[in-house]
DNA sequence: AGCACGCCGACT
DNA sequence: GTCGGCGTGCTC
C-alpha cells in the first residue's frame, strides 16, 4: 500500500513535491503521519492521490527507478483526518503564491505537532492545556445591548445573502457588534458551526477575545472562544489548534495565520479591518489571508465579512455595483454604516499649512495652542508621527557626513535615549560619535524628527502647562521602542486609559484599535512623506491611516458632551489642499476611493490589472539583476503560456538596494488576467530553477516569487 | 528545510 | 595534529 504526502521541503529541491512511502493498510487522505526522511523523521499529510485534481502542477512524484518505498514511522493517533476543504486550501495556496506544498502544509500546522513525540502528544489529546482566556469561573450573564437600525439592517441582509460582504462602516459605526450577532447567529444555527474572526495584529486580539468570551460562554461554554496567533507559546497554540480542529472551539480569533486552521465546521468569516497590510505574508509563501478568506470561504461554504471604515481598493471595486464599465463589480455586497453610535461626531479636520509657518516649526502655533487647551480642560491629546527613533539621520554640518548605514543603503537612526545610531533595516547599531568621521568636526547634528525628538519637545512647550488638578502636563511615547518588552505595550495604554496621561505621542500602533474615552484631539504632524512617495498605494495606506487615527478621538458620546467641545483632527502639512487631505475633511471615503480608482484604471494598475514580482538577492547588483534578466530571456525563448497576457518590466533595484550587504533587485509582471498571470508563473517556475543553477548564476543569494504584492 | 559530506584556516 | 567554516547535494 503506497501513500503519498508533501513534506517541509523547498520546491527547488527534488523533494517539492510528494513523497511516497509505503503503509501496512490505507490511510484516510488527511492523516498525521510520521515518515522517515533521510535520517530524520518528519511530519507529513497524507495527500489525495497525486493524479486528483489537487496534485500541484509540475511537481514530480514518480519513484525513481531501482528505489523502493521506505515505510511510514507510524501515525498520529487520536486525530481525526485533516478534512478535503482544508487540503484543497492549502493546495491552492501552494499554487497560487508558487510556493511547495509541504512548506504550505506544514506551516499550517501548529510546530509543536512536528517535536511532540507520540507520548507527549498523547498526553496533550488526553488532558488539553487550557487556552488562555478559555477560564472555568463563570463569565456574567449576557450582555443584551440594542442595535441601531442600520446595524440591524446590515445584518438582515448577511443572514439573508450569501455574500460575501464588505461591511463598510465608520470608525465608531458599532461593526464589531454586527460581527458578534452574525457570529452568534451562525454558531446558534448549527450545533458544529464554528466561526474564524480575524484581526490585522496582534496586539488587538486581546481585548477582542475578552469580549468574545465575554459575550459567548454563556452561550456556548468557557471553552468556546480561543485564539491563534505567533505571539502564543507553543503549547498554547497546540491546544487552540487541537480545540478548532476537533470542533470544541466554535470561534478561533486570530491573526492571518489563523486563515490555515482546521476548521471542519466553518461556517462564518469575518476579516476586520480588511484593508490592512498586515494580512499579507512578508515571508516564505507571501499569502493574503484576506483573500484566502474569501477563497476559503466559497470552497467550505462560509459566509465571509469583510470590515472596514477605509476598505481596500480592491475590497471597495469589487462591491461597485455592476455595470457595463465595471464588470468586476457587484462580486461583493457592500452594507453601508455611516452613523456613529454611542460616539460623539467625527472629528472636525483642521489643516495647517506649513508653509506660512515658521520654517522648522514642529508644531505649528495653532496646533500647540490647540493642545494647551486640552490639557488645561484635562481633556487627552495624541500625536501621531510615524517615525521612531530621535532623527532619521546624523549630519555634519562642516564635511556633509551622514550617518550612512554601512551595510544598508539607507541611514542610521539616531536615538537619543541610549545614544545609539540603528540601522531599522538590519539593527547594525553604533554608539553615536562625538567628532564626525569624516572630518573630526564637533558639529554634527541630527536631521529630521522622530518620536523621541517630538516627546522631548512637546515637554519643553507645555513645561509651564497645568491639568486641571495644578500638576505639570504628562507626555507618554507610544512606539515599537517603549514596547519591546513583554507587556509593555498594555501597561502603557492602562496608563492612558487611567488618565495619567495628557499627551499621547507614537507611531501608527497608537492609530489602530485602541478604545480611548478621553481623547478629544489628534495631530497627524508630518504626514507629507506618504504623498508623493513611488508606491502608488502610499496614499491610500496614508488615508486609511489618518482617518482611523482620526477615529480615536470623540469616542465617547456622553464625556464630550460633557466636556461641551468638538473634537479635532489636525493635519500639519505643506500641501493641505491635496486630495488626501480634502477626503479627510469631508470624511469621505467614497470620494476618496472614486477618485483613485479612476486613477488606477487610466493608468491599468491594481485592481485593474494583476502583478506578481520576482526578486532576486546576490552580493552585487549585476548579478541579481543578470538573474532576472536571464531568467526572462529564457521564459521568451520557451514561449510559456500566458505570455501574450503577460507584460514583464526589466529588473530595476528595490527602493531600498542593499540590506546587510545583500543586494536587492526585482522585475514586476503585470496582466489584465489573473488567470494568464497564474499559468504563466506556473510555467515559468521550474525556468527560473533551471537559470538558477547555471554556472553564471553561482553567486545568487535567493529568488522569490511575490503574487499580489502590496508593496512594489 | 535539515542534515550529511567535504575540503581549507586558527587553536585545545 | 584537530575543530569548524559554509558550499553542494540528497531526502520517497
Amino acid at each position: 500500500m503506497a501513500l503519498h504526502t508533501p513534506l517541509h521541503t523547498p520546491l527547488h529541491s527534488d523533494a517539492g513535491g510528494l513523497l511516497s512511502y509505503a503503509c501496512e493498510r490505507p490511510l484516510p487522505a488527511g492523516t498525521l503521519v510520521r515518515v522517515p526522511l533521510g535520517r530524520r523523521e518528519v511530519l507529513g499529510v497524507v495527500w489525495d492521490a497525486p493524479e486528483g485534481i489537487d496534485a500541484p502542477p509540475g511537481q514530480r512524484h514518480a519513484l525513481p527507478e531501482g528505489m523502493t518505498l521506505r515505510p511510514i514511522a507510524g501515525v498520529l493517533e487520536g486525530l481525526a483526518p485533516l478534512d478535503a476543504p482544508w487540503r484543497r486550501l492549502v493546495a491552492f495556496a501552494a499554487r497560487y503564491y508558487q510556493r511547495a506544498l509541504g512548506e504550505v502544509a506544514l506551516a499550517a500546522l501548529p510546530p509543536q505537532l512536528r517535536t511532540l513525540s507520540p507520548e507527549q502528544l498523547a498526553r496533550r489529546l488526553r488532558r488539553p492545556a487550557q487556552a488562555p482566556g478559555a477560564t472555568d469561573e463563570a463569565m456574567p450573564a449576557t450582555e443584551t445591548l440594542t442595535v441601531s437600525a442600520e446595524q440591524e439592517s446590515a445584518i438582515a441582509r448577511i443572514a439573508a445573502e450569501p455574500g460575501p460582504f464588505l461591511l463598510f462602516g465608520s470608525t465608531g459605526s458599532g461593526k464589531t457588534e454586527v460581527y458578534l450577532r452574525c457570529v452568534q447567529e451562525a454558531l446558534q444555527a448549527n450545533a458544529a458551526a464554528q466561526a474564524l474572526v480575524l484581526v490585522p495584529e496582534i496586539n488587538l486580539t486581546a481585548q477582542l477575545e475578552e469580549r468574545l468570551t465575554r459575550r459567548f460562554a454563556p452561550l456556548f461554554g468557557a471553552a468556546a472562544v480561543v485564539s491563534l496567533h505567533s505571539g502564543m507559546t507553543g503549547p498554547q497554540r497546540l491546544a487552540s489548534w487541537l480545540a478548532a480542529h476537533s470542533g470544541r472551539a466554535r470561534i478561533v480569533l486570530g491573526t492571518r495565520m489563523a486563515v490555515f486552521a482546521s476548521l471542519p465546521g466553518l461556517a462564518f468569516i469575518v476579516v476586520d479591518e480588511e484593508h490592512d497590510p498586515s494580512y499579507k505574508q512578508q515571508e516564505g509563501a507571501r499569502y493574503s489571508a484576506r483573500d484566502l478568506a474569501i477563497w476559503r470561504g466559497r470552497e467550505q461554504n462560509a459566509k465571509v465579512l469583510l470590515g472596514s471604515a477605509t476598505p481596500s481598493l480592491e475590497s471597495w471595486h469589487a462591491s461597485r455595483p455592476p455595470s457595463p464599465e465595471n464588470p468586476a463589480g457587484g462580486r461583493y455586497l457592500r452594507l453601508h454604516m455611516p452613523s456613529r453610535i454611542g460616539a460623539g461626531a467625527l472629528p472636525r479636520v483642521r489643516r495647517v499649512d506649513m508653509g506660512q509657518q515658521p520654517r522648522r516649526a514642529l508644531f505649528s502655533a495653532p496646533l500647540l495652542a490647540a493642545i494647551t487647551e486640552r490639557v488645561a480642560r484635562g481633556e487627552q491629546s495624541m500625536i501621531l508621527l510615524n517615525r521612531r527613533g530621535y532623527a532619521p539621520v546624523l549630519h555634519c554640518v562642516d564635511c556633509g557626513w551622514k550617518s550612512d548605514c554601512p551595510h544598508c543603503s539607507a541611514h542610521q537612526v539616531f536615538h537619543k535615549a541610549d545614544r545609539s545610531l540603528r540601522c531599522h533595516h538590519c539593527g547594525s547599531t553604533l554608539r553615536v560619535p562625538r567628532h564626525c568621521p569624516g572630518c573630526g568636526s564637533p558639529d554634527i547634528l541630527p536631521l529630521g524628527r522622530g518620536t523621541e525628538q517630538l516627546e522631548e519637545q512637546l515637554g519643553a512647550l507645555l513645561s509651564d502647562v497645568l491639568r486641571p488638578d495644578r500638576t505639570p502636563a504628562r507626555i507618554a511615547r507610544i512606539d515599537a521602542d517603549t514596547t519591546r518588552a513583554k507587556g509593555a505595550l498594555a501597561s502603557q495604554l492602562a496608563q492612558v486609559h487611567s488618565g495619567q496621561v495628557d499627551v499621547l505621542v507614537g507611531t501608527q500602533m497608537i492609530a489602530k484599535g485602541h478604545d480611548f474615552r478621553r481623547i478629544t484631539l489628534v495631530a497627524a504632524v508630518q504626514p507629507d512623506g506618504a504623498l508623493f512617495s513611488s508606491d502608488f498605494r502610499a496614499p491610500e495606506r496614508l488615508f486609511a491611516l489618518l482617518m482611523q487615527a482620526a477615529g480615536r478621538a470623540g469616542r465617547d458620546a456622553a464625556y464630550m458632551a460633557r466636556q461641551g467641545t468638538p473634537c479635532e483632527m489636525w493635519v500639519q502639512s505643506f500641501h493641505p489642499r491635496h486630495a488626501v487631505f480634502e477626503a479627510l475633511r469631508r470624511h469621505d471615503y467614497p470620494a476618496f476611493a472614486e477618485q483613485q480608482l479612476q486613477e488606477r484604471a487610466a493608468a491599468a494598475m491594481p485592481p485593474f490589472a494583476y502583478q506578481a514580482l520576482v526578486r532576486a538577492d546576490a552580493r552585487t547588483q549585476q548579478l541579481a539583476q543578470g538573474f532576472l534578466t536571464a531568467a526572462t530571456a529564457a521564459a521568451q525563448a520557451a514561449g510559456l503560456p500566458g505570455r501574450e497576457q503577460v507584460t514583464l518590466y526589466p529588473p530595476v533595484p528595490l527602493a531600498i538596494q542593499r540590506v546587510a550587504n545583500v543586494e536587492r533587485a526585482q522585475m514586476l509582471l503585470e496582466s489584465p488576467a489573473r488567470a494568464a498571470l497564474q499559468r504563466f508563473l506556473s510555467a515559468w517556475q521550474p525556468v527560473l530553477q533551471a537559470t538558477r543553477s547555471q554556472p553564471q548564476h553561482k553567486g545568487l543569494l535567493r529568488w522569490l516569487v511575490d503574487v499580489d504584492p502590496l508593496v512594489i
